[in-house]
DNA sequence: CGCGATCGCGCC
DNA sequence: AAAGGGCGCGATCGCG
């Protein structure tokens, strides 16, 4: 491949009609903060770029734009440096040539521009919703329009199980090459113009070549029409990244106050009941003083739940000491009697919040690995297209796909920290029962259908399948606020259902219904009897899933989502049962999890495509699963709304699903107001 | 000191 | 008889 450092006016306009003839490329950029100490480099709305990588058939090109450094070794300096210790210690600092004339940013962006206006120019990059989002800035605030390839989804779609899907891992992998040891795209700034330059190459190189790799791939696996809403959503998370969601920060600092004092309350309350100091953070030292025999300094409880490796070692066989038994919420619940127990119960509460979310958000300026997520008011997240293996999506730096939900007072209050704008309000939107109703879709007919069509409502369907009672009777026993009925629906209904999607056991399903296992089986039972499509279609899907070997159709054995979406599990021919059964689970999850992901990576498309064209200010900020939050001026609010449900359940994505989409809408000025 | 494993826990 | 799907992240702890 041809590799060009472009320092002139007359370098770039060649690359960009060579580009332009040849109508596909790759960008890359690198970044560096907004100022120096910010940490922000990772912030495509407040990053400044420093290096734009290209590449196209047969070349590349690195385009500087400031880069601080050349690349020969002139000399060396002595620089003062302070180590941990507080002692001040010379530092030898190899003294660089000064670097060459480079492009400023708004020249390049003048040149580049047109490929980015241009509808009919392909653009792709590795992880490229970074990329989209931080050249926007430098062009109006405008994502560039072409169709988007993130080569990383791409890769995604043909292989959804692969772990690590860095270039440093794929060019290893898939290519035996490696080129970036030092993590040059960190800082940039900090290594030399020629190391750069290559890095830059390296990086440019290979998202071309792993995009000629996978589209071919993805045509043959018949995946064009998913991977065509994927690139589609690639524009739709950039718009998203560089907007992020409003915070309440004099709240937050507030919070940070009070959980602060109430988790020192609550640690010391733990010590005084316990008798004594110890790390209440640490599972091993909580073992020790829960359920170490009182004569040995601890509470002498009887454990009753194994950690995953307590398990795994008595399945070996050993004898169980206190380092077997799990210290979670679940196990010192069943405690109601010991202080300690119920101490650290109350402490975990408010300390979680406050160093997940208080914490998590602000960031320690202390600590060396804890940044600020939060800048002039605004958090960026990083929704991630391909985090999850069934298609979902994951969020990164920070997660709000985790934020407590509104049932709590802490959870009103963090979620509360969520707000519109000033002058805009939050249209918020989730499927009613997308998993169930995906479920009775696929089955297509039975107890869930007919329940759906006649409006019952399928927790309540469940635990009237489960007590072999009328279903319509029980509904309106639900409505008419009878207790048993209501506890029926909530405790045997939805645990049942979660229990057939998730693939959970009757040991567990008696702690969810809270019942003993000998009546969970029974209900079980009943409800099986009731309900026999649903464990035949599990049976079928998953022979199916078994029918498939690369020798005989090309594939591994694998489920399918409603947009074909494939979750290749080879495990489901595993002879070790416990693997096989875990693989099953996940190739029947999948069908429900994976589709729910479908429709509502369906509908933001929907939604951002129909706002460019009416040419509104409404912005998508959040997606969590089965929810969208939208931000939008007040007065639109009704408005707004009305797109959101159409882009959710209108015409043309209701049609893929033979049963009615619902969805249930919320606008409010706080994301705690929802629900 | 950085890294991975482990445990635990927030959400859907 | 037994079987909880999918994430990201915080704290601790042992290892190299």
């Amino acid at each position: 491949m041809i590799s060009s450092l472009i320092l002139t006016e007359d370098q770039l306009r060649r690359e960009v009609e060579i580009i332009g003839n040849t109508g596909k490329f790759v960008f890359d950029m690198e970044t560096i903060p907004s100022a120096p100490g910010m940490d922000d480099r990772g912030v495509p709305a407040r990053n400044q770029a420093l290096w734009m990588g290209l590449a196209t058939k047969g070349r590349t090109a690195q385009i500087p734009m400031g880069h601080p450094i050349g690349t020969k070794v002139i000399g060396e300096r002595l620089d003062p440096r302070t180590d941990k210790n507080g002692k001040v210690r010379n530092f030898r600092v190899p003294v660089y040539e000064r670097p060459p004339e480079q492009l400023d940013r708004a020249t390049v962006f003048d040149i580049v521009n047109p490929l980015f206006a241009d509808p009919d120019i392909q653009q792709g990059g590795h992880g490229f919703t970074f990329d989209l989002a931080t050249v926007a800035k430098y062009r109006g605030g405008l994502i560039p329009v072409g169709k988007s390839v993130c080569t990383i989804e791409a890769h995604h779609l043909t292989d959804e199980n692969r772990m690590r899907y860095g270039m440093k891992y794929v060019t290893k992998d898939l290519y035996g090459y490696t080129y970036d040891d030092e993590n040059v795209g960190k800082t940039v700034e900090k290594y030399t113009l020629e190391m750069v330059r290559h890095y830059l190459h390296c990086d440019v190189k290979y998202a071309w070549l792993e995009w000629q790799r996978c589209e071919p791939l993805i045509i043959e696996q018949g995946l064009e029409e998913l991977w065509d809403m994927e690139c589609r959503l690639t524009s739709v998370l950039a718009d998203m990244r560089c907007k992020g969601v409003m915070i309440d920060t004099k709240r937050l600092d507030e919070l940070q106050i009070e959980l602060t004092a109430l988790a020192g309350e609550r640690e010391r309350a733990v010590y005084a009941a316990a008798g004594k100091k110890f790390n209440l953070n640490s599972p091993p030292q909580k073992q020790a003083i829960l359920y170490k025999p009182v004569s040995e300094g601890g509470e002498g409880l009887e454990g009753w739940r194994f950690t995953k490796t307590g398990q795994e070692k008595v399945d070996l066989g050993q004898t169980p000491d206190h380092t077997f038994y799990s210290t979670d919420d679940e196990a010192l619940s069943s405690y109601p009697d010991n202080a300690v127990a119920r101490a650290i119960l109350d402490y975990q509460e408010t300390n979680k919040v406050l160093t997940t979310y208080v914490i998590g958000y602000k960031g320690d300026p202390d600590a060396k690995d804890k940044p600020a997520r939060v800048f002039d008011s605004i958090i960026y997240p990083d929704f991630v297209q391909y985090a999850a293996g069934t298609g979902r999506f994951g969020c990164r730096e920070p997660n709000l796909q985790n934020v407590p939900a509104p049932r709590t007072t802490l959870g009103k209050l963090v979620r509360g920290l969520f707000i519109a704008r000033p002058g805009c309000i939050l249209v918020v939107a989730d499927y009613s029962q997308i998993e169930l109703v995906l479920l009775a879709h696929f089955i297509g007919f039975g107890a869930f259908w007919d329940g759906f069509l006649k409006g019952i409502d399928p927790h309540t369907m469940t635990a009237a399948m489960a007590m072999g009672v009328d279903p319509e009777l029980l509904q309106q026993q639900v409505h008419g606020n009878v207790l048993e009925a209501k506890n029926a629906r909530n405790k045997y209904g939805k645990s049942i259902n979660f229990a057939t999607v998730y693939g959970a056991g009757l040991k567990k399903l008696a702690s969810m219904m809270g019942v003993s296992y000998d009546k969970a089986r029974g209900f079980k039972r009943t409800y099986d009897r009731n309900t026999p499509e649903i464990s035949d279609y599990r049976s079928e899907i998953l022979r199916e899933a078994r029918r498939h070997s690369k020798a005989r159709t090309g594939f591994p054995p694998h489920t399918k989502t409603l947009l074909g979406r494939m979750r290749r599990l080879p495990m489901l021919l595993a002879h070790n049962e416990k693997k096989r059964m875990y693989a099953e689970r996940q190739a029947f999850n999948h069908i429900f999890q994976g589709s729910s992901a479908d429709l509502t990576k369906m509908a933001m498309v929907r939604f951002h495509e129909r706002v460019k064209e009416i040419g509104k200010p409404w912005h998508l900020i959040l997606t969590v699963h089965d929810e969208l939050v939208v931000e939008c001026p007040e007065e639109d609010a009704e408005a707004c709304c009305d797109l959101l449900v159409w882009a959710m359940t209108g015409e043309g994505i209701q049609e893929l699903v033979s049963l009615p989409l619902k969805v249930e809408t919320a606008i409010v000025k706080n994301w705690a107001s929802a629900k």
